[in-house]
RNA sequence: CGGGGAGUAGUUCAGAUGGCUAGAACGCUGCGUUUGGGACGCAGAGGCCGCAGGUUCAAGUCCUGUCUCCCCGACCA
């Protein structure tokens, strides 16, 4: 490719990101905003998204079949599997034409994800147990209409995604190949060149299923996702569900004596601590919530926040919610901001985290409007319970509590995510298979994403320096970037392009006469293709071309003979 | 969805307390000089000041509404 024929150029300065991998790819034309989460692929940007792509879908292909589903279906799809109503990312459109508007009340939704459709599709074949297990896997476009699209590429309401659904005949078989696709996914990433980067996580399943999901998580400082990791045994956890043990604090030798403090409007742990004079790890948080069971009380030291999903599990509610503040009141008797876990009513369901049971001397709220408690301690003031849990959201410097070592913390990006689903997709539409003695027996099925998009985001984020984007040579748009310069390096250099062309490499030729070479160079290492050949007067009388690649500082003078070599060592 | 900020040239922005033909830089076009790390001179094109109302003799500027974008938070299969 001529640069002068690329659609979209570079530019010298733009928009101030946040992430400087943001800015490249902007300045450097790989993509254009439409709208917020909405973004053009440049021709540039295009390339390196087919070629991850590419790479996705050869290592799929040895664990499943492509095909590709319509990004746009009927309402009735979700509604079957009852997810209509309950998933808020959902676009729903309607027809605009004159007679769709004035007589056709029909409304589509642009899926999210496919495992609506895939279940219905799949029912209509593979009824026997001989169909049994198979895979299939589409990449396209997905419409999330998310509320804050962030950071480029790495969420957007309209991006790419490499989905694949599997169908088993019990759960043995899926987690078999749960793990098939884990070494599929590792082997993605290993060529995309972040897969000693990329850690295999557990996290929540959210409405998918209720046992763990798993993440695959790459680590990056721009990351939106925290990690906890194990260093013994590798084990990961998304900060979500990431069990942890608090470090103790010292405490008290002696209990002091019980008081209760009035401080008119003092709410919330960090105004209360500067009032009393007092850490964040002498207080208690307590939070009231209602759940399909009931009120439920929640309590964790100060410096914690309470971790709803653990509270679920841990109480075993399906629903959970703050509460309102009549219900503040009613279990109370104070209003919101002075919740403690003293004289709280015996009908309601009292949950303590761990990191409270070590407390000599902590504050807890009043129950009372004004109120707090200070020097409150375990079998004086109130009762020890039997039992104290782990509510709390893990946070750095936390121990993994099988082990008791310190957690390895570091922000992350997600770029895969896989689902044991279960029964929950294909019971709801009816899908079941007839097994060799004739009965029906449910399908198990599991669900398997890669977000390509997002992919390209991170890998930029992961591959820059301070002038522009590193591609690893396998997904870079090209694999040479020819500048020439002076008129016998033009001569020299459309000759070679064609050669090169000819022999199947991927050329860009920035074959501008009228820029300094200067900005020639500048702009080679903005784009970030990994080898860079100036063909000029000077090189040519020094004996063939500079031969210089993105990642390195040093340049070579290497003869046309010798090219070839050259370029094979680098894919 | 809550809080904050912003919409002016292709892009990034400047345009106090309303006032005449609305500016800069970069980019773009033409001519000339340059030509190894984002060159220079001269000339030029390019604007319904997001949209709709309102106040006023007068609105890019003030008010109301609305749309869009950005940031923080909540959410995130």
């Amino acid at each position: 490719m001529k640069y002068t024929k690329l659609f979209g150029k570079t530019s010298k300065a733009g928009k101030v990101y946040e992430s400087k991998s943001v800015e490249y790819l902007f300045r450097g034309a790989f993509i254009d905003q439409v709208m917020a989460g909405g973004y053009t692929f440049l021709p540039l940007g295009l390339r390196v998204l087919q070629k991850i792509e590419q790479i996705v879908r050869e290592e799929m292909d040895k664990i499943g079949v492509e095909l590709l589903m319509p990004a746009i279906v009927p309402t009735e799809y979700w509604k079957q599997t009852g997810r209509f109503d309950t998933i808020d990312v959902l676009f729903k459109v309607v027809g605009a034409n004159k007679i769709s508007l004035e007589r056709n009340s029909a409304e589509y939704v642009l899926n999210p994800t496919h495992e609506d459709i895939i279940a219905p599709t799949a029912k209509k074949f593979n009824l026997s147990y001989k169909d049994l297990p198979f895979a299939v896997y589409q990449i396209q476009s997905k419409f999330r209409n998310e509320v804050r699209p962030k950071t480029g590429l790495l969420r957007t309401r309209e991006f790419r995604m490499k989905d694949l659904y599997s169908f088993h005949k019990d759960v043995e078989d899926l987690k078999r190949f749960y793990e098939v696709a884990r070494e599929a996914y590792m082997k993605v990433y290993k060529r995309l060149g972040i897969g000693d980067d990329t850690y295999y996580t557990a996290a929540s399943g959210g409405d998918f299923t209720e046992d763990f999901s798993h993440e695959f998580q790459t680590k990056l400082e721009t990351g939106e996702d925290v990690v906890f990791r194990v260093k013994s045994n590798g084990l990961c956890f998304n900060k979500e569900i990431a069990p942890s043990l608090s470090k103790a604090y010292e405490q008290d030798k002696e209990m002091k004596e019980f008081k209760d403090v009035f401080g008119e409007g003092i709410i919330g742990v960090e105004d209360l601590c500067q009032f009393m004079g007092i850490k964040p790890y002498q207080t208690t948080k307590t939070l009231i919530f209602e759940s399909e069971k009931g009120v439920l009380v929640a309590s964790v030291r100060g410096d914690y926040d309470v971790n709803e999903l653990k509270l679920m599990k841990v109480a075993g509610v399906k629903q959970l919610q703050l509460a309102t503040e009549e219900t503040v009141k009613k279990v109370t008797g104070a209003e919101i901001g002075y919740a403690g876990i003293v004289n709280l009513p015996k009908d309601v369901m009292v949950y303590i985290d761990e990191s409270v049971e070590p407390l000599v001397n902590f504050e807890t709220g009043g129950n009372k409007t004004h109120y707090h408690l200070a020097n409150v301690n375990w079998g004086r003031d109130l009762e020890k319970p039997n039992m104290f849990y782990d509510i709390k959201v893990a946070k750095l410097g936390d121990l993994y509590p099988e082990t008791k070592e310190e957690y390895d913390v570091f922000k992350a990006s997600e770029v895969g995510n896989i689902f044991p689903l279960n029964t929950k997709f294909t019971k709801a539409v009816g899908y079941y298979f007839t097994d060799a003695d004739g009965s029906q027996k449910e399908i198990y099925m599991g669900s398997y994403g890669i977000g390509t998009s997002r992919l390209m985001g991170v890998i930029a984020e992961k591959f820059y320096d301070d002038k522009g984007i590193l591609w690893p040579a396998n997904i870079a748009p090209y694999n040479v970037h020819i500048v020439s310069l002076g008129s016998e390096g033009v001569k020299e250099a459309e000759t070679l392009y064609n050669e090169l062309m000819d022999g199947g490499i991927e050329v860009l030729w920035d074959d501008r006469t009228d820029v300094s070479a200067g900005e020639k160079f500048s702009d080679a290492d903005l784009i970030g293709i990994p080898v860079r050949l100036v063909i000029s007067d000077r090189s040519l009388q020094n004996g063939g071309y500079e031969f210089k690649l993105r990642n390195s500082k040093e340049s070579k003078i290497v003869s046309k003979a010798d090219l070839k070599t050259e370029l094979a060592k680098i894919s």
